[in-house]
DNA sequence: AATTGTTTCAAACGAGTGTATAAAACAAAC
DNA sequence: GTTTGTTTTATACACTCGTTTGAAACAATT
């Protein structure tokens, strides 16, 4: 009866879940992904997800925080590096660096992992989802990391005022949002054989020299 | 005539539907918002959806498509103009007129009347709704206009490889995307008084202030 | 081997969805 | 006044959703 799933225990239903949770919600969307869907591609029946995690909801918040709470952790101290790095040097932080500090481990992170360009998807999906249940999620979670980045953008740029730093800050965040979400678009295009946004192909990058084109672009603009 | 009140009444139930549907798309997306939602508050039965529209999905492509269509002959129009100017004088296109062309008419859209703003809202929502359903159909009608964009911009800046230009035009356009967006966050945030992303008030801007704003930032990252 | 606590399972619940239909209400033409 | 074509209405259908339940299967301990 037991035939190749003999000794997988609590810990693998429930990483199973999170995984493909995490895949479907990334190319789905939040609603758009029943627990049917998830419970049957993982191969889990479908109270599993009510008796360990309680409901939909604590579902997703859980796939979100198995992720962001590390990427986090490396965002705080990328950012504190460059404000150590400048106080130590009697200098204002750059943008570039500032800057750096917040995108590369976000794009990076699509290589940290198995299921981990889900997440860069979920990311890109979930700064700007329509949906309040994911953006509440991720917005409490990246709030004092965005707080942190304003502050040292602000040291950055003196000059600029407020009101100018914050909309040019989200202009940024858009720009990226946008390009982590791009990798759906182009997978549904491809998949569809539709909507081509070019004539001639593009090549996908790799997240090094993506995160370079981004922080120039951003760079530039923030200190138009 | 009665002519005219038999006319104005079907019109005033279609166009009942269409606002309601575009402001309740706008502001709670296309697969939270239910039929009975729509025709609650429109004050209109149930049915009359499928009797004037035929499905849901066909009110929302009407509700795009009445925006969208009226919009892309303005983005149209001045991005020929563009062109046409730079021709008759002999140079390439300027980086900063191409994307004004394109920019300036969709976040003035907010002010061309009412509901306006909620369709503002939407086109920020579908270049990044996670939801096919919504996004399809605003990207068919976008091809053609991005497809110009880009070939304006290829002209203008001529140095630039595709793949690096393709790429920073996508940087642009979530940027933009996000600026529509945003006022949807602020308003759910200042509606439930959290998530708030700067510790001192950040005053709203206007659309012309915000236009310029943006096309400084998108210029500047797009001449990087 | 018996007991305890945990995890899985099939089945069902109630609420909500988009859609379909047939009768009613209506306006205009004859 | 009757007929014709359009619009509205109430109701029903078939379906999916997240969640709950109680029993079965399992694991670990006694």
């Amino acid at each position: 009866m037991k035939e190749d799933t003999a000794v997988l225990n609590q810990t693998d239903t429930k990483q199973r879940i999170l995984d493909t949770a995490e895949h479907l919600f990334a190319r789905e969307g939040y609603h758009s992904t029943s627990l049917r869907a998830i419970t049957g591609q993982a191969n889990v029946n479908l109270a599993a997800v009510n008796y360990h995690f309680g409901s939909k909801e604590a579902l997703i918040e859980a796939v979100i925080e198995r992720r962001i709470v590390p990427l986090n952790k490396i965002r705080k101290q990328n950012l504190e590096a460059v404000q150590e790095a400048a106080r130590q040097e009697g200098r204002r932080p750059l943008v570039k660096e500032a800057l750096r500090a917040f995108i590369e481990p976000t794009i990076a992170f699509r290589e940290s992992g198995e299921g981990a360009d889900d997440f860069s998807m979920l990311i890109g999906r979930a700064i700007i989802d329509p949906d309040d249940t994911v953006r509440k999620i991720f917005m409490q979670h990246i709030e004092p990391i965005f707080h942190l980045l304003f502050e040292t953008l602000r040291q950055a740029l003196p000059g600029l005022s407020q009101d100018r730093l914050f909309w040019r800050l989200h202009f940024a965040i858009g720009a990226m949002a946008h390009t982590l979400h791009m990798r759906t678009m182009e997978e549904s295009a491809h998949k569809a054989g539709k909507f081509r946004c070019l004539p001639e192909g593009i090549s996908a990058c790799n997240a090094s020299s993506m995160t370079d084109m981004l922080i120039a672009f951003v760079s530039a603009g923030m200190e138009a």
